[in-house]
DNA sequence: ATTCCACAGGAAACAGTGGTCC
DNA sequence: GGACCACTGTTTCCTGTGGAAT
């Protein structure tokens, strides 16, 4: 007798036992009970915060290093536990969290801040309409009113520098020098920084007060994440279910390059993963090799979705004109806009959602000079032409191109 | 030595959206 | 209901440039 396959899955499905224990240990996320591999940069952050012990505003923060280097675990573990000492008490301690890069304004970032100062409704604290001054005098006032000691943690504050950059520069500035109008309360700055240079794009009177204290991140060696790998995999799988050479690979495959603990982490998840839906018995070094191909692939492919459609038909331009100039490109975006009826834009926007892309690193380019023939810019995509077709594809509006 | 191409890329202005405030 | 705000995506205008051709 045949089975039906989709019978088959599903018996595999409910029948086949899982090869993990808890998911959730293996997103970096997870606040583990030990942060290992931090013990000099705990120390670190403590000290500078203890200030907040004696009642005392600690000096502004700046935390550098690179992704997936543990910065944001070890100052969430900090402030936690420095929060359960003092929560007793008379003196109450207020933790605001924020990403710079999620928000993608200024105006964002300090509503975000507000949420959590306890300005909840719409009617306290819109998200438009306000000027920023507007924004931070509530703020402040929130803090004043509730005589609110807290800590406002900005991570990735590399990416403000450029939120600030549009409007609102002395906003950031006052921000970094809230103390000195504050008649009750105080604030208290943590920036995290993937970005070591950013330091050059921030106004140096903003930078001078927020880096009162600096303390570096180095990265993970390749030994190290092997043993966060371990004391995640106690937790995550049931026993035994990794191949010592593939922990090997992971470890190697993400540490190497840029020690990042994080992508490592995701790595054996994802390998997990799809060593689960195969049904298994084991996480072998192929199941590794194949998720970090998959990782790459699904980056790829959610970065070109994401992209709106003059975006997304420029990038065929290039592809169809591949290794071609920014004005052959534009010829080819021209006949591209004419074939799907839509308005086209000027050369000058062109030029520039192609330095946009480029940055992503989906095309790249090159300046050539042509003496005579003028100075150019060839353009060229950088991954595989199926990706993006298939990655098209869902796109109506281009349907017909390809 | 000079000219001149084919753009690169900066600066500023503008239109449009979605909101507040009085 | 009009003045104002932040913000995005765009256009307009502009200056700058390395080297083949003259």
């Amino acid at each position: 007798m045949v089975k039906d396959p989709i019978d088959k899955l599903l018996d595999d499905a409910t029948t086949g036992k899982s090869l993990f224990k808890n998911r959730e240990v293996l997103h970096f996320t997870y606040m583990p009970d030990v942060v290992l591999h931090r013990d000099e940069e705990q120390k670190k952050v403590t000290q500078s915060l203890i200030p907040l012990l004696k009642r005392a505003r600690p000096s502004n923060l700046l935390i550098y290093g690179k992704p997936g280097t543990g910065k944001t675990l070890v100052v969430k573990k900090v402030l936690n536990k420095i929060q359960e000492r003092v929560k007793d008490g008379s003196f109450p301690i207020q933790l605001l969290y924020a990403n710079a890069k999620e928000e993608t304004t200024l105006y964002g970032l300090l509503v975000k801040f507000g949420r959590q100062l306890g300005l909840t409704t719409q009617k306290e604290l819109p998200t438009t309409g306000l000027s920023i001054s507007e924004v931070f005098n509530r703020l402040m006032d929130a803090i004043e009113k509730n005589n609110l000691n807290t800590v406002f943690v900005v991570d990735e504050i590399d990416y403000l520098a450029e939120l600030v950059s549009k409007t609102g520069k002395d906003v950031f500035y006052s921000l970094t020098r809230a103390n000195e109008r504050l008649k009750k309360g105080s604030l208290t700055l943590i920036g995290i920084s993937n970005d070591l240079t950013f330091k050059e794009r921030l106004d140096p009177r903003v930078l001078s007060s927020l880096s009162e204290e600096e303390i570096v991140f180095t990265n993970y060696t390749v030994n190290q994440i092997k043993e966060i790998l371990v004391e995640r995999i106690k937790e995550a799988f049931i026993p035994n279910v990794l191949d010592p050479a593939a922990l090997n690979l992971c470890a190697a495959m993400s540490g190497q390059e840029h020690g990042d603990a994080r992508r490592a982490i995701d790595l054996l998840r994802v390998a997990g993963e799809i060593a689960e839906r195969e049904q298994s018995e084991s996480i072998k070094e192929d199941h590794i090799r194949r998720a970090s191909l998959k990782m790459e692939e699904d980056k790829e492919t959610t970065a070109l979705n994401s992209y709106p459609l003059h975006e997304k038909l420029l990038i065929l331009a290039v592809m169809k004109a591949n290794g071609n100039t920014t004005g052959e490109i534009y010829q080819s975006y021209k006949n591209l806009c004419k074939t799907t009826r839509q308005k086209e834009l000027t050369q000058r926007r062109i030029t520039q959602m192609l330095s946009e892309i480029e940055m992503t690193g989906l095309i790249s380019g090159k300046i050539i000079h042509q003496g005579m023939h003028g100075r150019t810019k060839k353009f060229a995509l950088t991954l595989n032409p199926e990706t993006v077709k298939k990655a098209f594809r869902e796109d109506l509006a281009l349907e017909d191109l390809l």
